[in-house]
DNA sequence: CCCTTCCTTTGAACAGTTCAAAAGAACCGG
DNA sequence: CCGGTTCTTTTGAACTGTTCAAAGGAAGGG
């Protein structure tokens, strides 16, 4: 199941497969998040626009939410950052946000299946999933520490 | 260092020694979530509103940032909830998160200071918090997952 | 090739939050 | 105890990111 494709044959197998159509925003807005991992709906927009003149932020939106639905999407929402999406939904990794730069990295999970972490007390939750944020400064924003806060 | 005081007295030590002016808004915004932790700005506002009538929603977001720029509180931002607050800032605690109704427990940290992970790989990154989200069900929640989704 | 279903577009609306200026209250000094 | 300075609150509006709804258009099965 490969994960950074930007082959368009793979992407329109995997739409399929997903049982969803397949169309120009759904197989741009893939290859955009194969070469921009972490994009927000914006950015995402802003790649896509070039190749699919007049598509819009909304329609954007919308594929993004229904690739989401169907799996072939994450969405991850690091507090201060509009939602970020990222095509690696068949491993359970973690992220490293820079709290200067709002940058994304992606940290692999010692356990390969969710939830790889189990609370110490539960009040009775079915916990299916541990969501890990590390927050620090990226090498860039290291060196400017002076200005911020 | 207490953390869930209602005690209008202690509330006044822990502004001044924050550097901060003791007024009314402030004393009730503390004394609100004491007794409701993990509230968001418009659930503080509710419970604030008939101890000061006249307050806005926007005294309760200036009061809720000053304090928790102060250190006097904590900000949490569960995907797809508003900001919560609370009160306990001295430990390094993780949260429990109901998929369902948004419903946010504390859960406790086996290592007491922060980052309490550590991550597999670090892009360069100075690492200086780990935020684990612990994402479930509730009991009541478990019982209406028919209708939900 | 047509029909049904799903997708995209368009336009608007919404929630949560932040910004800015003026009025008011808290604290320090005398 | 009182005045002045500084910090807070109020008021009103604006903004970002996101979602909703209706109508036109394209994809895929028969």
């Amino acid at each position: 199941m490969p994960v950074t494709t930007v082959d368009p044959e793979a992407l329109r197998t995997e739409l399929r497969a997903a049982g969803l159509r397949v169309t120009e925003p759904r197989l741009a807005t893939l290859g955009v998040l194969a070469e921009h991992p972490h994009a927000d709906a914006a950015t995402v927009h802003r790649h896509v626009a070039p190749q699919l003149p007049g598509s819009s932020v909304q329609a954007v939106y919308n594929v993004l939410a229904d690739l989401t639905d169907a799996g072939l999407l994450r969405r991850i929402e690091p507090a201060g950052s509009p939602a970020r999406y990222e095509r690696r939904t068949d491993d359970n990794h973690h992220h490293l946000v820079c709290t200067g730069c709002g940058r994304v990295e992606d940290v692999d999970c010692a356990v390969g299946a969710a939830p790889c972490l189990v609370p110490s007390q539960t009040h009775g939750f079915a916990v299916s999933e541990a969501e890990v944020i590390f927050w620090g400064r990226c090498p860039s924003c290291s060196f400017a520490t002076d200005g911020e806060d």
